[in-house]
DNA sequence: TGGAATGTTGGAAC
DNA sequence: CGTTCCAACATTCC
């Protein structure tokens, strides 16, 4: 689950604001369950990929990794929760996620302004950051979390379309205006991937992910893991050249 | 239908 | 002891 999709939890979690933990369960083994029992649900909040669920006498920390999800009332049949929450209006489960209750110092760390979701997102900060990582793949820089939080592998390989820049290409073999580029078209593919998400034709927007063809030239994709965090990237090998190599032929054309 | 995939972590290995 | 690497985890989708 990447950044806009925790704040679109943020949002369907509002109704149980201020509410009164009635009972709690599950088999989450790091956290205090117990502790949860009469304990009042103040609001969630995210940062990055991380859901913060803020409670009158402790903070939770959520990520839902690849396969996590949550659900309010529509329980998941035949399936234990991680956690759940039983309020006067609502159920809410979450499922094969990572739980953990986190300090009041370490909720204060957290700092908005690499949270690429935040009104309080720094560009300034994060244009900086990359010249700060000029030896490494952009594939792997865009998906640094303490430089992007919230950036996840679709839309790290969609803004790498977008820009037409392969995923393998060095930070310091990108022009400047590719380096300020990086910095906004990301953001910006993070509001239409939130918008919609929020519409439920995320996919259907998708250019380049899991794709067999360039949408733009027709040449077959290249699906290769890259970078230290070798993670799938798709791209066209013709409209994202990378540094060294030749140009290929384009398709349909000798 | 099996394999791929919105991700991080903890500990082994060096 | 610091850094790097990789297995483990878990579930939905095509």
């Amino acid at each position: 689950m990447e950044g806009p999709s925790l704040v679109i939890a943020v949002h369907e979690l509002r109704p149980i604001r201020n509410k009164k933990v009635q009972s709690a369960d599950g088999n989450s083994k790091l956290i205090d369950i117990a502790k949860l029992n009469g304990a009042t649900f103040v609001e969630a909040q995210s940062w990055g990929k991380h859901l913060l669920l803020i409670f009158s006498n402790t903070i939770l920390r959520i990520h839902f990794l690849m396969f996590g999800s949550y659900r309010i009332d529509d329980a998941k049949a035949e399936r234990v929760p991680r956690l759940h929450l039983k309020f006067s209006n609502h159920d809410l489960y979450f499922y094969s996620c990572s739980i953990r209750e986190i300090s009041k110092q370490d909720y204060e760390t957290y700092d908005k302004q690499i949270d690429i979701m935040s009104d309080e997102w720094n560009p300034q900060r994060a244009l900086s950051a990359l010249k700060k990582h000029t030896a490494e793949m952009v594939c792997d820089v865009l998906m640094n979390q303490s430089i992007f939080a919230g950036v996840g592998n679709i839309i790290k390989n969609e803004v790498l379309f977008r820009l037409k820049i392969h995923p393998e290409k060095k930070i310091m073999h990108l022009k400047n205006y590719e380096h300020i580029k990086l910095v906004e078209e990301t953001k910006n593919y993070c509001e239409e991937f939130f918008e919609w998400k929020v519409l439920n034709i995320l996919k259907r927007n998708w250019k380049i992910m899991r794709k067999k063809n360039c949408p733009d030239c027709e040449t077959q994709l290249i699906r290769k893991k890259t970078g230290q965090l070798q993670r799938w990237s798709y791209f066209c090998p013709y409209c994202q050249p990378a540094v060294t190599q030749t140009y290929p032929t384009r398709m349909g054309r000798e």
